[in-house]
DNA sequence: AATTTTCTTGACCGGTTGGTCAGGTTGTGG
DNA sequence: CCACAACCTGACCAACCGGTCAAGAAAATT
């Protein structure tokens, strides 16, 4: 019964602590909020003692400072699809489907974003005012070439983008809701797709998008 | 400069010191969740001793739920607009402009209604499971009768309805990060009038809206 | 004017929370 | 094998929080 248990080097101990306690953590802020969280609750979800995650993590809010800026790093890698893509077809459509997929596999995560967000982003406001503002820029000025060539309708790219995080985001943070609307059920296969399918459908006919080329 | 002070009813002072806590509530319960938010915190901004405070709300939960009802009931009657329209056109065009107007003189509430759902809707779940769904219901079948009649394309009418949701109510919950990206800025009558135009735009576009004869 | 009901509030309390710490255990590098 | 550094944790604590209460002030009722 008994494995050959091979001792665990530092380094090892130190990521796998760290990466139970940051999911257990991001669960637990996502449910409760900053506020509502407690430590003793992460750590008995993380499977170790309050003091042993206070080791890892000096703070309650370092801890929460490295779930948001996980999160925010993910969201940023997912959009890289944008700039690659020859118009709003492709590049919409693929955004779309991805932030979808992040927020039926990752809802957690969007809802900690969420919640810093709707209080004012007290640990994150530094990298709305840097990071984002430069993404935002960038993909404002993607999506204003493609309504240069034509390839879609003069659409302000500001709104077109809020669009796109509210509509998308919606369905992690809101998830619950759906879920009582959909008598109590998560959402099938069947109607994960069908979501995706009525959001590109009516966003990318909503701005006139038409095939590169 | 002393105003000649009639001495104020019981009555008017129950409705003025009720009405003063529950907007204050709500500003607290927005900006901090309900776990973050104290009560002391929420008395202070009322003006009001914390016993006091408790005098006209045993709890602090009981306070809660009241202001989580009081911005449900504000929601549904700003969708009656749906059911006189005659098409798509004016009735999802006036329900945009309504539901974008609270999320901008509102913004507080759409917070706390978004915090409340994603703690899995501790207080109003039973709200959610009987109001709500009768309501979604009942709007679902005007989209479907609008289809049905040709004006407009056959969308799934509860995908179209979590897109409105969605999208307005981003503007008051994601308010400070839209704010952050308007160089901390608040939106001007000007860009309020734009977002309301784009929304609208794109939405009726992207459904096929066609003018009811 | 007397009595009752409603409103007000400083002081207080038990329970919880984030965080500390001393002393022990375990892997590591020489 | 030894000395050191990294890891672990039960016990503890000060601060804070939601809620209570008793005693008084103000309005309503008679």
């Amino acid at each position: 019964m008994a494995s050959q248990a091979r001792p665990l080097t530092k380094k090892e101990i130190r990521e796998e602590n760290e990466k139970l306690i940051l999911e257990a953590a991001e669960k637990v802020f996502a449910e409760a909020g900053f506020g509502g969280a407690t430590v003793q609750l992460i750590a008995d979800m993380a499977g170790l003692p309050k003091a042993n995650l206070h080791y890892y993590f000096p703070t309650k809010e370092a801890l929460y400072r490295q779930v948001v800026q996980n999160i925010f790093h993910d969201w940023l890698k997912a959009a890289d699809i944008f700039d690659e893509a020859p118009g709003p077809i492709e590049g919409l459509g693929a955004y779309i489907d991805a932030k979808l997929e992040i927020s039926r596999r990752h809802p957690a995560g969007s809802k900690v974003w969420a919640s810093e967000v709707m209080h004012r982003a007290p640990v994150i406001q530094d990298y709305l005012e840097t990071t984002l503002v430069e993404w935002t820029d960038g993909r404002m000025a993607v999506i204003q070439r493609w309504i240069d060539a034509g390839l879609m309708d003069p659409i302000d790219p500001r709104h077109l983008l809020y669009m796109l995080w509210a509509t998308t985001q919606h369905y992690a943070d809101f998830g619950h809701q759906i879920e009582t609307l959909n008598n109590g059920r998560p959402l099938s296969d069947r109607q994960w797709r069908d979501v995706k399918e009525s959001v590109k459908t009516i966003i990318l006919k909503g701005i006139g998008a038409r095939p590169a080329q």
